[in-house]
DNA sequence: CGTGTAAGGAATTCTGACACG
DNA sequence: CGTGTAAGGAATTCTGACACG
């Protein structure tokens, strides 16, 4: 992936309900793994949320472990290894 | 580019407001440059409107060519000019 | 713990029209 | 021609809560 295509990924522009078609998911299972820190969506000045295809693609993959019966708590610490790794990386 | 990163371009799932934002075109500037097929929406089952990463990098060029004194019917012709040789080099 | 739902309000989007030029 | 706006209605999103388990 060159630089300029990363931001179409990360960029956050997506509401919850196209985000709920297209991962499959309720905007309540959405909104839930926002309190439980899995993704940080952006809000909009009138606290619309706002997500990005990465976090499209977080959310299939949360999807996928609960259903494996893995806690969001695992989860999340599984995302946070990653994203230490990632900063790691970019040093 | 690669394969796999042409999908988020070109993937429609922002709404007008944040096109609006994104590229500092008013919502009405950019329900009337589809009346002049400058660009082609989806919409959701519901009617609401869905632009891609494209539509807005297109949204940005429109605006240019109008402050140029560049008319919309010649806007179109140059867009549809493109679309053609990329379908040609598709070949 | 993870998710559904009804509730009420606020913000968003849509269309067709009048206006200016 | 290209764009602003007020108008009324429909669709979307938000939060906090009750529920089940």
């Amino acid at each position: 992936m060159t630089r300029s295509d990363y931001s179409y990924k990360d960029k956050k522009v997506i509401t919850i309900g196209i985000v709920s078609e297209l991962t499959g998911l309720s905007e309540r299972q959405i909104r839930y793994y926002e309190t439980r820190k899995l993704l940080f969506p952006e809000r909009s000045k009138t606290g619309i949320r706002k997500y990005s295809f990465e976090d499209i693609e977080i959310l299939i993959e949360i999807a996928n472990q609960l259903e494996d019966g893995i806690w969001t708590s695992e989860i999340r610490k599984e995302l946070q290894r990653r994203e230490q790794n990632l900063n790691k990386a970019a040093l």
